[in-house]
DNA sequence: CTATGTGAATCGATTCACAGCC
DNA sequence: GGCTGTGAATCGATTCACATAG
């Protein structure tokens, strides 16, 4: 049951649901634990797994109804009820992301936009107006914001991150290439688009080697 | 030796460079595999273990050399040498990765930038002239381009996905939340950020509910 | 006959304990 | 004393084999 999620398979949630809806728009009211391993790259075994870890939807002889597996596993994921998210840094990529639409849907809503620069501030972007850091607190509060995505340059993100950390923010998505030193309670998770190339790079190396 | 690297060491390669780096910016000489673990969140033991298995450079009651660790982890990922990347897509995401100039210092360099959309062929973003991309084929061929930035909408990737392998990409890094279908040889990547706040805001519930 | 859920076995990764070097 | 490299032990995750339900 759902007592306690091994950490392997709750990385791999995120991909049973993105699989789930695409099945589900694709007309099917079912999926079988080896459509779902095809597709993502997987063994069936695994699958069934973890979706048993998760509590056992799933029907011998059918699959996995499509609708109920997207229910339940919003439902852990937390994405059934829609989250406030602040974004902080206004570069090129901040300014990408508060112009995404899409988080909504997936239960996620940029909630406020922040800067140091004072230029920006009082700009408009996608739907939100650019706000001075120094309300960070005043408005993580306010709002009841928890999550944040850092899109600073990496020289800023360090002290950026004390911020967040002490207007009360949980989780940190972190797109600098840096280490954020935050307490324990707080969680960070880095998206340095360098290290991801990196990382593809050197998997492409590892597989023309072997093969 | 390097004879063969386990996954969850391959996995942390770029980690160790980062900080390596960020070591010599502070001026140190060399890193022990104690700081790398406090700044990194692992353990001593891991990091020796890991870096022993890369061959071992390090000496004992020294510990690591900064330079000397940064020039072998990048040999390791192969960002001793610039590699050519191909970005596909000119919404807000491709318009701020081709904007970026970092990607070059880590050994990367955006060499192309496609859309299909003609209203924005011709137009210039950050250095680069966008590409109509039927000529995919033909510059990945000539100017030897290997990898590939995916930022187009989730309805086109698999499209766009296929005209990636036909043009000779090793691998993709796709920005897309949807699962890729490619033939073996070709390794795909998928950073989709509403996965990633999914998996952040995960990771929150289950630290605040088990503590 | 198809497909899930699960104990048992295997595989890989992390941790422990310590030998050896600066 | 401080620190690395590594065999041995532990821990967790994947795979196998199969009992069971539709």
């Amino acid at each position: 049951m759902t007592g306690t999620i091994p950490k392997a398979t709750a990385a791999r949630i995120s991909l049973y649901l993105r699989e789930a809806e695409s099945c589900r728009q694709q007309g099917k009211t079912t999926v079988s634990s080896q459509q779902l391993a095809d597709t993502l790259g997987l063994t069936a075994t695994q699958v069934r797994k973890d979706l048993a870890h998760l509590g056992q939807f799933g029907r011998p002889g059918v699959g996995y109804n499509c609708e109920e597996l997207i229910t339940q596993l919003r439902r852990i994921l937390g994405t059934d009820q829609v989250r406030n998210v602040a974004l902080v840094g206004c570069g090129n990529l901040g300014r990408a992301l508060a112009a995404y639409t899409n988080f909504q849907h997936r239960g996620f809503k940029i909630a406020a936009v922040f800067d140091n620069d004072l230029r920006k501030v009082g700009k408009q972007i996608g739907n939100h107006i650019v706000q001075d850091i120094t309300k960070l607190y005043f408005v993580c509060q306010r709002d009841d914001i928890r999550l944040a995505a850092l899109t600073v340059p990496a020289h800023a993100a360090q002290d950026v991150a004390d911020q967040l950390v002490r207007a009360g923010i949980h989780g940190i998505l972190n797109f600098a290439p840096v280490a954020l030193a935050v307490p324990d309670q707080v969680v960070v998770s880095t998206v340095a688009l360098s290290m991801e190339l990196e990382q593809l790079g050197l998997s492409v190396r590892l597989k023309h080697r072997s093969s």
